[in-house]
DNA sequence: GAGTGGTCTAGACCACCCG
DNA sequence: GGGTGGTCTAGACCACTCG
């Protein structure tokens, strides 16, 4: 109750809790103590207590049970694509070499589908990044990205080799940051350049993925096309009631 | 602050700002009364009102800046299949006529994958369920489900012809309600029977999905492989930081 | 400095579940 | 009936943003 390090309690108590899960010592199935002892050992309010505990429900480490208790969830912690974490942390961890190559960047009149996207008009300049993305030298996805010129001002495209590490730490440098977005999945095949650059046989299957990002107001900020190998590439969701 | 409606006051308060939102009182990048106004307005707590906000707010409806207020997010509120809400609604709004055709159900033993998905034993009792979705006559989905049989003890083949209308609701009949799930989606290509059921030519692209669906405590209900033709169908997701 | 959201309290009563 | 979570209060002080 005296804590002064500047976090709040209600996050001290989540990552403590947190820590418990991880550690095992709150097994699967287990049912914590009620929240009034809860609140009581962390020296809390209740109200307090159970913001903390929202916290960790809405990952689905644990679950309430009216009348009951609250209790770990069973479930298996799995990759989690429906959060958004930037790209690098999204290929697979057990891959051995992932590489990133920029292909090009210029600036371009943007055409129907992306203006649309990006709420800006067609013809407007749009920034075009291209990269290639490899596992151990196998090229594995290729991204085509468009984002609107009017947000990224001073940015010269010179800049953008050293920024591609991570895209949306740039962004959030011009000020644009991500909070969340849409993203549209579909089965091709590969066809023409796209087959070529990823080394496929033409109609080989593609997974495609149209994605927009947007700002904490809604702000489009970027529109992407991918392209990923379907022998080499799969996409995992997490689906919440 | 004297409503007895049994429902509670946040509930109605997120419900009533909904409204506004829907019927467009309140305008895309709208700042919102202050909590402190809005709490008198409503005759609630500070406390209960942000309870309802919060809910607007993990839906992506509006967003809070910490020292200048609260807005209403310029998102366009798109279709959200990271939401779990049944197999029915989730074919396009636009299609004309959407028919399933039960293919099959039986009680097999759970092969290797399957068992693993489900928490049982490899050859443990499970029950198999083939569909076959069309739209317009024109078949566009497979689904290979398997339930683990101890969770459906009493049913019988029989009643799962009428029970494919709703699946879930058939499980919450059972008492097996479904909260959440992982599902993983691929892009593969047409063979054998599948691709003869779909009515494509073998290598034609198919959107491949690996779905497990979970109770409340993270006890795996339904194992899902899923075929859909590549030409008819994608999936949007919703990212939220 | 004025106004906003972020955090927090110390209670209260209710609804639900179980033995 | 006893224990649990669900809702709610009427304040308080802090942190942030902006003019």
């Amino acid at each position: 109750m005296d804590r002064i390090d500047g976090i709040p309690h209600y996050v001290r108590i989540r990552e403590e809790i947190r820590e418990n899960l991880l550690s095992e010592k709150l097994k699967k199935g287990d049912r914590l103590p009620s929240e009034e002892e809860l609140a009581a050992f962390y020296g809390v309010s209740r109200m307090t207590l159970r913001q903390g505990i929202n916290d960790l429900i809405d990952e689905g480490l644990l679950y309430r049970r009216h009348g009951v208790g609250t209790f770990v969830s069973k479930n298996h912690l799995m990759r989690d694509h429906s959060r958004l974490n930037g790209f690098n942390q999204q290929p697979e961890p057990s891959s051995d070499e992932i590489t990133e190559e920029l292909l090009s960047a210029s600036i371009v009149q943007a055409k129907a589908h992306v203006a649309k996207a990006l709420g800006i008009e067609e013809g407007d300049e749009s920034i075009r990044i291209i990269t290639l993305r490899c596992i151990d030298g196998e090229p594995i996805t290729i991204h085509d990205i468009y984002l609107p010129r009017v947000l990224f001002k001073n940015v010269k495209l010179g800049d953008i080799d050293a920024a591609m590490s991570n895209l949306w730490e740039f962004y959030s440098t011009h000020g644009n940051v991500i909070k969340n977005g849409i993203q549209r999945l579909e089965a091709r095949q590969a066809e023409g350049e796209i087959a070529e650059q990823l080394k496929l046989e033409s109609g080989a299957p593609i997974l495609y993925k149209e994605r927009t990002l947007y700002a904490e107001d809604g702000t489009p900020i970027e529109f992407l096309y991918c392209y990923n190998r379907g022998d080499m590439y799969s996409v995992t969701i997490r689906l919440q009631r």
